[in-house]
DNA sequence: ATGTATACAATTGCATACAATATAAGGCTA
DNA sequence: TAGCCTTATATTGTATGCAATTGTATACAT
């Protein structure tokens, strides 16, 4: 059985309006293949194999997988054959616990240099996050529009590096699986947390903003947790 | 007028006992050239010149590009262009900034988690450190030491992706150029910066460690400052 | 029946060949 | 002479083919 590549690659031409490069067009492809859980960790890629599904050669799709693998999202297994990575129950935390450094770091440099019309631009995020949860959005779009708050604060930092290594950080997290926004309960909570980080940042206190992102994201790990356990995974495989 | 390859190519494979595939053996050929100066930044890389000049063939060289590329070592310029990344002056605040953040992470949780193994072995580094410098040794001893001393500390952190993100931090130090050791005056400061860390971690205070950590980059930045000021970069270009 | 050796198939690694695109030079016209 | 179009060259992007390595199945011996 195959995965629907048309559909990605479709909605990849869309966004870049078919401007990419076959290398970049495979790489953006099958990040989103494995967003959306259509490839799960582990899984074995054969070059040839995708390739032909594809539509590429192997040479840009190769390309493609050596970036992905510098990322840390592909990774080769026994005997040089490739796989999705498969990360340990203890990754799960350090990932988490990098991320709350980091989105710390940049919640405090957000709320002490970004611009009037970043500030702006947050809270405004914030309002339609509001607004979504009230109208009972679905899962994908508050996963969205949850990036796009965090993805803002990033920006904000004035830090290249920083965004850089979140957005790193944000490709790994899909081998995670499934976003908290599938646990009804988490959804208020995230709301709540994305206020006192917004609020901090608004008032220009850096201290405030760390402390509150690195609540935010505390909680997120113990949401995580709660979706692992709930996966029961057998012991087969 | 060329490089010598071979001097890499001769010291990547007798550290990696020839084991490593063409791919990779690029890779590490081409970042050793970079960071011992041979190559400088905003240097345009042909691969055609390349490949005939390493002996390999444009394939496994376009894959070691486009993972350097995936760490932002190299970048494509104007019409798809191959060049080393030029780092603007911003960039580098915003490296030490996220350096001063990581180490002072890395240093936190070595200071609270690392085993006693981990904790004497990095006081063994910081002892061969103050023998190294009260022998005079070269520029490029201590700056090898300097790195093992912080290398331990992001193992100690027991986070590979906290020690993943200062490794590739390090890599792209290397634009800067050349390290703080050419600085006579800084060596004693850096000694005494990592003996304050050093001290902290042994004695397990988290906060003195991260705190300790983030000073020693502050100085560093200045210091970085400095040599860059001392390099007289004309307009000719 | 189980363990091992050998042969075969599948897959990755690398090299060469071809296509598309960008850069630069030269000539033409205004 | 300046500007622009054309063409030639150089360089990157993609495809295909071959070699080497690894995984697997089958047959044989213990």
């Amino acid at each position: 059985m195959s995965i629907d590549w048309a559909k990605h690659s479709l909605a990849v031409n869309q966004r870049y309006s078919d401007s990419l490069s076959a290398t970049r067009h495979i790489r953006h492809v099958l990040l989103a293949a494995i967003t959306a859980g259509d490839i799960m960790p582990g899984t074995r890629l054969k070059e040839t194999e995708l390739g032909k599904q594809l539509g590429f050669s192997r040479t840009p799709l190769r390309e493609a997988i050596a970036a992905l693998k510098a990322e840390g999202i592909i990774e080769t297994g026994e005997g040089g054959s490739l796989q999705v990575r498969v990360l340990a129950y203890q990754d799960i935390h350090a990932l988490y616990e990098m991320r709350a450094t980091l989105e710390g770091m940049a919640a405090r440099l957000a709320a002490t240099g970004a611009s009037p019309a970043e500030k702006l631009f947050i809270n405004e995020i914030r309002i339609t996050e509001t607004q979504l949860i009230n109208s009972q959005a679905s899962a994908a779009a508050l996963a969205q529009i949850n990036s796009k708050f965090h993805q803002g604060i990033y920006l904000a930092s004035h830090n290249g590096f920083l965004t850089e290594a979140l957005d790193r950080l944000s490709r790994t997290m899909v081998l995670l699986g499934p976003t908290a926004y599938s646990l009804p309960a988490r959804i208020q909570e995230i709301a709540l947390e994305h206020d006192s980080i917004n609020e901090a940042i608004q008032a220009g206190y850096g201290d405030d903003a760390e402390a509150a992102a690195k609540r935010h994201l505390r909680n997120a790990v113990k949401a995580r947790l709660q979706i692992i356990a709930g996966q029961q995974r057998g012991s087969l495989d």
